[in-house]
DNA sequence: CATGAATGAGTATTCATTCAT
DNA sequence: TATGAATGAATACTCATTCAT
């Protein structure tokens, strides 16, 4: 269909999106995000129905970003934990470089603006690093939900990328021991 | 003096309050919040002078709430596995008890309304589980921050109660396969 | 009947209200006259019913004063020369001395909260210092209301004071100055 | 551009503010002022940023009105109390032409509302009848504040103004008796 | 009589969305 | 298609007044 005109208009607006709700939470005004993108205020209308469906596909657009970088590096070939860590040094990587974003992705998350169906899309979109298959066979996570394991890569990811963030002289040290710790959840011989 | 402030209409306010953000985030009206705590509209700001100032007690007040249940079972003869698992249990017992709650302080923590003195204040509540001391001896977190350790303990229960909530009926399963994943990290011998 | 208790907080509070008038308005809360006035926010109105009720018995409080102040010094063996001079100059001193009152009775004087009712006591206050019936006898005002030489004191006299509040060195050479401008009105000879 | 911003809408945005202000203070209603003009609430934000500069702006814009009438009759070729009576004339059939502007600019005048950088901009407007000349000559102000004859100008003439406006019948009377009285102050031989 | 906690109507301002240009 | 002026419902906060203590 129609597609409007420009994509890059687009891209714009979901930048300034993400960059609005970094600056001053989901509260942040279209109006905000529309001068941010350097369109009309009414522009955004055009591309978005409403500041809800801006704020999915922002978010999943993020999200897609991040899952690229995170998965861009994965080679099949490689073992379980080269490709863990392969992935897991990008995410912190990307992290690192796009602060705004991860701060709006994150405090998006907590809400309810999200709709079931950017959920089930996101679920999607995370690369498969092998934690899943992880899952399955470890012993400790035995017959659970198989997403638990890419949750916790998440989670663990996220709070070493704060303390990274905060000390960015030492991020390094951050991203590598955040790595250890979570490969001894998985991949630790019982 | 004519009638005292109520403790009890502040208490009902501040979890007023955290109903509220869990229902409808950070934007929730203070109209909805003094509703909800059965007080009038500007009963409210006789008790907190600004709603960012509600939130942030708010904030301080449930975490209080969830470091005293965290912290009570906490005996110091045990040793370190002991009193970590007993803490896991009651963070997990607690979170499952109390959705809402949990719901609205992750909400909040995202957000730049707390403020840094809430900050300051939330490091110095939660309880010496033992982690602080088991993150400076270990080989992992060497020279690295020392609440590295209680961050990846609530980031990982935070983890492990979004899947115990959704699915309930397997929530002890979480609670011990989200503890044995956290044990790995502190109390592996490397 | 039973005036309220304390006569001397009833004072407190209208001298409180025109501190308060000066430096906020009309708009002055009423809790903030009583806690200049040292008194419980309730107290306030078991001395006045209402703030307007405040509003209009604190103008003809300190509109009394002002007369008082003015009309000492009137001796009736006098020319009307010197009476004048005499009121003039007790009303620019008192003006000076006391600028928020001033500015209070002024402000109030313009709005619509002063009742008829004080408006009919107000004139009845104002000191005869000779000028109604020089105004009568002036071919200058003849037939026109005979309050208008009192409005011609006043004005005259605020304008003075405006000036002479603002360069406090030469408060002198304005009172002069002013004082003579309005003697030439009155007391010039056609 | 989508649409002009409307210059009619600001004029009478400007105009029911006077009007407003007239009817019920300083304290009228932006909604009132909003619904007076014929516009939404929110329209009036975006003519005026907010309630204060609306205000200002009001004030300088019939200021200008008022100086506009007064100065429009002056002829420089006319000797001093030919021109300062065109002038008075003119301030006076304009008030009495205006009572609600008369109303508003008085009181706002009264008020902290004006900035200072209006009271400037005011001073520069209102227009050179001779008078501050004729301060500077006249031995009575001699090293007084030139705008001290302004001063007097208005001060007298608001005071007929009153007089007139409760007494129409005789409007004319009390203009040429306010002026004669003025006359006398600035152009007595001594 | 004095107090100050409680109230809720009232107010300035914001903001998502619409629509005339 | 892009614009930004216009809208009015929504919201945080204030304040005169009441009344339980």
């Amino acid at each position: 269909m129609a597609r409007p005109k420009s994509e890059e208009k687009r891209t714009q607006l979901l930048h300034a999106a993400a960059e609005a709700i970094a600056q001053r939470g989901v509260g942040a005004p279209t109006a905000m995000i529309s001068a941010m993108a350097g369109v009309a205020e009414g522009t955004l209308f055009r591309y978005f129905p409403t500041k809800e469906v801006l704020f999915n596909e922002m978010y999943l657009h993020i999200f897609r970003q991040l899952c690229d970088a995170t998965g861009a590096v994965l080679d099949p070939s490689q073992p379980l934990l080269q490709r863990a860590e392969m992935s897991w040094n990008s995410y912190i990587d990307w992290g690192l470089a796009h602060p705004a974003w991860i701060k709006a992705v994150n405090q998006l998350g907590m809400t309810d603006i999200l709709t079931e169906e950017t959920r089930d899309i996101e679920r999607t979109l995370f690369p498969d690093v092998g934690l899943m298959e992880a899952c399955e066979k470890s012993e400790l996570f035995e017959g659970l939900n198989i997403a638990f394991g890419d949750a916790m890569f998440i989670a663990i990811a996220d709070a070493t990328l704060r303390f990274a963030a905060q000390e960015p002289a030492r991020a390094d040290e951050y991203k590598l021991s955040g790595f250890k710790a979570f490969a001894r959840i998985f991949l630790t011989s019982a």
